[in-house]
DNA sequence: CTCCTGGCCGAGAGCGCTCTCTTTTTATTG
DNA sequence: CAATAAAAAGAGAGCGCTCTCGGCCAGGAG
């Protein structure tokens, strides 16, 4: 399988070199803006590039650098469709802003599979990336750590499970979900239930955790069985909810861990004729597209996805530069946006 | 314990052939599959590659090859917001399904700006990917018949506006959009409008011409005050949904060239307490997360995103293996999903 | 037995680049 | 203006791999 016919193949340094009448390393030296080269050389050097369209050649560079100037993106197949929505875009925005910014191209694995991620593990560490970003994953991925004891660069988007020595950013989770348990007490909600997300994943466990900070930093019952697992689909969202209503009639607010299930929430809820806001108050969390598209739309907790990908990115970049694998953490705020859903309302 | 390579760097295929007990020559034939080699040779290459833990090195492959075993998948920053939701995620499913099975890696490429897409076309030129898959351009974006005249294989997602000797992968549209409209009629709705897509892409010339065929296919006229541009925002349908309203106040229903922008439409209707579907069916199109989660529920067409993403690398992988560069075009059916917006209703 | 054929295998030449080391040029100073 | 330092440029050795060539050793034909 050869490559397509090349028209003309590409120009190397050396040809290039010989039209700007220096040698070929000196024509080196001004591409890897090495600064022992005299302003005229470089000049000479530049437009000939500019004249035969000279662009280095990856290879042959990471052949002998060792790097590879790219970076491995890694969103395990059943991730990249459990968060609000344009989550994947816009991670992949924050991040590619940072990366194309020094020249790092970035690769995409989406393992499918337990046995791609097996695959995954040789890949990664055997120096076809110079560095490795993760995003979320259930419970204690092993993959992670692994990677950061054979020497690989890592670093996660979301808190790993346990304690781990890779470098992570995540939002706010505990805080985003306090916040928005504390305006539905502001609101004069007393019966407040939650639909939690999947327990062994950092943003399920942390989501809940901020709702039962609230609840006890207002003097309210944490009961259990006001506490429904969810799995951040639409499905269980609305299973949860009616779950919670057969055990607890009496609800007058639901905390949601996503928007997802929040809709789900809203469905049951419309089926049992509740009224939302004036019944029940609901809010979710991602402020993804859906936040806006339901009846009545959603109140839902805002999170910096750009900003988180851009992070990472920087957190990479840093630990590239300074050769040291950190344990570096970044959180960073989220954001209560209040809409219909938890509107006044009330019943007092 | 240490891990087997002791000074960290990897293991070369010398080191392995020297282990294996053969030479050099050999033990590459081993990894390029050349069926010259003994099986017993075969066998110690083997056991030798997996005792030191081998992974041959890519860049010293493609510098001698002259492939890269890589193929770039450019997402124009604004595409990658523009469709209804997991649009991304199952595009790069289908994608990486297919690549993965060949151990070709995918590189992402978001150029977030038209200067970004000059030092693009460069990149993809100079032999950095093998082939170039990319998707939805507005307009006539000149940059994928510019790489194919530079001999750079390319695969589009989604027909290119103007007749271009580029292969490309795209849905049916028209079909979609025509079974939609079809189906209002056969409910009994007379005055169908339309809030189109934006009109310089394909999705949204073709989604229109759908919903004309229908009309006209029916004997219905095709008014041009009942089509409202749109650019797939929610904004925007809210905007059109009430411009509609304003010079058609008897319409009975609307199809819309996006779910995105159906949410919109529901929500003007809803202001304006319109029933849907009693009052006013609407569909919307690409059946994404939100048109569960909408109040009615939301009929929409479906696109075999996945699909499209696996027939796309199939045909760049069907390109690089026979050294053409096709002008094919593979065409995938879409299907309505009916659900509540469209429900029989109607005022009959 | 010799000659050939064909299957395997090893030797060795690079692919295009960076980087160290050496040489040449230029600037600086007494 | 020679002496010396500093700056710039060149020469050349690989990085790890693939692939062409030619060599070697079977086995079968003459």
């Amino acid at each position: 399988m050869r490559a397509l016919p090349q028209n003309g193949s590409n120009p190397t340094l050396e040809e290039v070199a010989k039209v700007a009448g220096v040698s070929r390393a000196t024509a080196s030296r001004v591409f890897t803006a090495s600064p022992k080269v005299s302003p005229k050389a470089k000049r000479a050097v530049e437009r000939a590039a500019e004249k035969l369209r000279y662009v280095p050649n990856r290879a042959a560079r990471a052949l002998v650098t060792g790097r590879t100037d790219s970076i491995g993106l890694v969103i395990p197949e059943p991730t990249a469709f459990l968060f609000g929505d344009p989550f994947f875009p816009r991670l992949v925005r924050g991040i590619s802003e940072v990366l194309s910014r020094r020249m790092l191209q970035l690769v995409l694995l989406m393992p499918q599979s337990a046995g791609d991620e097996t695959r995954l593990e040789g890949y990664l560490s055997a120096g076809h990336v110079d560095g490795v970003l993760m995003v979320s994953l259930h419970g204690n991925d092993p993959l992670p750590d692994r990677l950061h004891e054979r020497g690989t660069l890592v670093v996660l988007g979301g808190r790993p499970g346990a304690s781990s020595p890779v470098s992570y950013v995540d939002v706010d989770n505990v805080g985003g979900a306090r916040s928005a348990v504390e305006h539905l007490i502001a609101t004069g909600r007393k019966r407040i239930a939650t639909i939690t997300g999947p327990l062994d994943m950092g943003a399920g466990v942390d989501r809940l955790e901020g709702y039962r900070d609230a609840l006890l930093k207002a003097g309210l019952k944490t009961d259990e069985a006001l506490q429904q697992a969810g799995d951040f689909s639409q499905e269980r969202g609305a299973a949860a909810m009616q779950a919670l209503l057969d055990r607890h009639p009496d609800l007058d607010a639901v905390f949601c861990a996503s928007d997802v299930m929040a809709a789900g929430a809203l469905e049951t809820l419309r089926r049992h004729r509740r009224r939302v806001p004036s019944d029940i108050a609901v809010v979710g969390f991602d402020d993804s597209t859906i936040a806006t598209s339901t009846a009545p739309t959603l109140s839902s907790v805002r999170q910096p996805i750009e900003e988180m990908g851009r992070e990472m990115a920087r957190l990479l970049l840093a630990g590239l530069d300074s050769g040291t694998a950190g344990g570096k953490r970044v959180i960073l705020a989220t954001e209560l946006v209040v809409r219909a859903s938890s509107g006044k309302g009330g019943r007092e």
